[in-house]
RNA sequence: GGACGUAUAGUGUAGUUUGGAUAUCACUUCGGAUUUCUAAUCCGAAAACCCGGGUUCGAAUCCUGGUACGUCCGCCA
């Protein structure tokens, strides 16, 4: 709690200087209680250990010492040495006092940065599916907390529009007819109707059909080598043909973005690889990297770089150019890193765990270069409980229908709790109910831990998941509309707060302190792109507001107490900016 | 074979960067609250740090050796 700490580390500092210690070390030592219990048993810990064998005291007994020493303060509700630990309690009526006042959440410009996170960036050949789906919903997650935290987020996706994968696609469209396609595919599971006419899933059977005659037909050779002069070119940068390229992917990509969209994801800007190919950026990189002091050169005349010297293990090669003079995919994401940094002054990536190594030869390379390397958020895989996700065997959840599920399964559920609604209303309700509970399920989980889609995790709406907090946030918006509908004068004119008298009920007191470890948790959340921590945060709001519900009634036999109002003003505003940083929907009424 | 990542109650997880208290939250199980400012709620109980060694006053956390799972090791993208 940093809005405690900076107010009364100059007291704890006093009080460990008057036992005779250094107290440089305080500043560092003082921190929240360890998060390993909640609520926590209070709001500030100096742990006295290190100060046993200087002083030859027992840490129990410094503590106890420590805590004498420490002065009354109005911040401060309570100062107790447990287990040699000195536990400091904020005053409840303090955190109150300045989260009402508003000076809480302002941040400096200074700290405000601009940022661009690149994210999705997926293979337009195909309809999104759950595992690509981790990707987006992390990367725009991230972009929104770093917007709710207040610096200038440009989020972007790099359109892979040249290389094997488009020209595969852009061949099959080009050379297959629908009947052979389908024939191919007889033994797959059929297009589902609903999908029917959109892009993504329509084409995708193009590329699945050409996949198996690549592998496996008798004029093989001949389509290899078709495909082969179509990938030369692009990478030569040939408009005919990626025109041709871009005519495949661009309804595929379409069809993804619809899917995102659905989701809440929206990109600023998309960039395509095959702008640095034909700006030649490209050839000029190359030439810049053939002058380093850790180029070599093999036998076909292709070119790499020897990153053991600069401490890779494994695999020491990087290639980044052809035999034939043509450069690679992490070529091109070279030069494409060096244009993002001319757009910000953080880059972040977000990236699957199979980038990692191409990740590091991307950033040790542009260290070579005088650049900064990106900072990079990875993840790991979504698996099924039958295990890998692939589109060849077709073990693949859609997003698509995981969506269309979820809306399902929510409209289930609301006809149940409120039959009164009118249809329209209760399908706005399921679908934000659905995709957020998508949401949620997804961010919750650390990045780099393993992930098992289950259906019943996905649709779980209890307790812990993202309606739950939208619960909250409703209980929030009804209160208010129940306030106003008494004395619309509370709105309008919001009158001024007197202080709280007496004891403060339990409830009240954890909403108090929830709100004010906001910022905490939101700047850790943001520096260490650990999105799931913040989705932890906002259970914890939510609960907290849920105790102060049942302790603290805002409208009471049909007046309004002004201060329990303004704590409820104050929770529903910090659930909904929260919320809208999860990507989760705010309903006001569910 | 090599590099990297992960391992916490029956299940799914937080905490590990910076060692510190009774290890978080939920599902499940068991028990309780309700003429409610929206019960998709609240209160209570039971239940876990992969295995071995080391450092330390103190290890889920640091070091080391195993085991299991995942990812990568293309002049593919």
């Amino acid at each position: 709690m940093e809005l405690l700490k900076t107010k009364i580390q100059p007291l704890i500092e006093e009080a460990v200087e008057g036992l005779g210690v250094d107290s440089s070390l305080v500043g560092r030592m003082l921190q929240p209680s360890t998060g390993h219990t909640w609520p926590p048993v209070c709001d500030l810990s100096l742990p006295c250990f290190q100060f046993a064998k200087k002083l030859g005291m027992a840490p129990p007994a410094i503590a106890e010492l420590l805590c004498e020493k420490i002065g009354e303060h109005e911040a401060i509700q309570e100062v107790k040495a447990l287990n040699g630990f000195l536990n400091i309690t904020a005053s409840p009526s303090w955190l109150a006092q300045q989260l009402l006042s508003g000076g809480v959440g302002q941040r400096s410009d200074d700290e405000r940065r601009e940022v661009l996170i690149e994210h999705t960036s997926a293979n337009p050949n195909g309809p999104f599916h759950v595992g690509r789906a981790r990707n987006a919903i992390l990367g725009d997650t991230l972009v929104r907390l770093h917007r709710l935290w207040g610096d200038k987020v440009t989020a972007e996706y790099y359109v892979d529009d040249m290389g094997k994968q488009v020209a595969v696609l852009a061949w099959a469209l080009e050379n297959m007819t629908e009947r052979e396609v389908e024939t191919l595919l007889a033994d797959r599971e059929p297009i589902n109707p609903q999908w029917a006419e959109k892009a993504d899933h329509q084409r995708v059977r193009w590329y699945q059909a050409a996949q198996l005659r690549r592998k496996d037909s008798a004029d093989s050779e001949a389509i290899e080598s078709a495909i082969g002069t179509l990938v030369h070119a692009s990478e030569h940068g040939d408009q005919g043909v990626l025109d041709s390229f871009e005519q495949a992917y661009q309804p595929v990509l379409d069809g993804m973005l619809e899917t995102l969209g659905r989701l809440g994801i929206h990109y600023d800007r998309f960039t395509k690889e095959s702008l640095f190919v034909t700006n030649g950026d490209v050839a000029a990189l190359m030439k810049e990297l053939g002058d380093l002091e850790i180029n070599g050169v093999a036998d076909n005349g292709a070119q790499f770089l020897d990153l053991g010297q600069r401490g890779l293990k494994g695999k020491t090669e990087f290639f980044y150019r052809r035999g034939d003079g043509s450069s690679l995919y992490a070529t091109r994401d070279i030069a494409y890193h060096r244009w993002k940094w001319t757009q910000c002054n953080e880059l972040i990536n977000v990236l699957g765990e199979d980038h990692r190594l191409q990740a590091q030869q991307v950033g040790l390379t542009l260290e070579e270069l005088g650049e900064r390397r990106p900072e990079v958020m990875f993840y790991s895989f979504i698996k099924l409980p039958e295990g890998k996700m692939s589109t060849r065997r077709g073990n693949v959840v859609f997003m698509d229908d995981l969506l269309e599920e979820a809306q399902a399964h929510a409209a289930e559920v609301l006809k149940e709790r409120r039959p009164d609604l009118d249809p329209a209303t209760m399908a706005t309700i399921a679908e934000a109910v659905g995709t957020s509970a998508v949401r949620f399920n997804i961010i919750s989980v650390s990045p780099e831990k393993g992930f098992t889609f289950r259906w019943e995790d996905a649709l779980s709406f209890e307790a812990g998941s993202a309606p739950f907090v939208m619960y909250s946030h409703t209980r929030a918006c009804s209160i208010r509309r129940n306030v106003e509908a008494a004395d619309p004068s509370f709105i309008t004119q919001p009158p001024q707060i007197e202080p709280f008298e007496g004891e403060m009920p339990a409830g009240l007191v954890e909403l108090l302190r929830t709100l004010a470890v906001h910022d905490d948790r939101l700047s850790k959340v943001v520096k260490e792109h650990r999105p799931n921590l913040f989705a932890n945060y906002m259970l914890q709001l939510s609960m907290a507001y849920n105790m102060f519900y049942r302790d603290c009634y805002v409208i009471d036999q049909g007046k309004v107490n002004p201060f329990f109002f303004a704590v409820s003003e104050m929770a529903r505003t910090t659930l909904k900016a929260g919320m809208e940083a999860l990507g989760l929907v705010a309903l006001e009424t569910m």
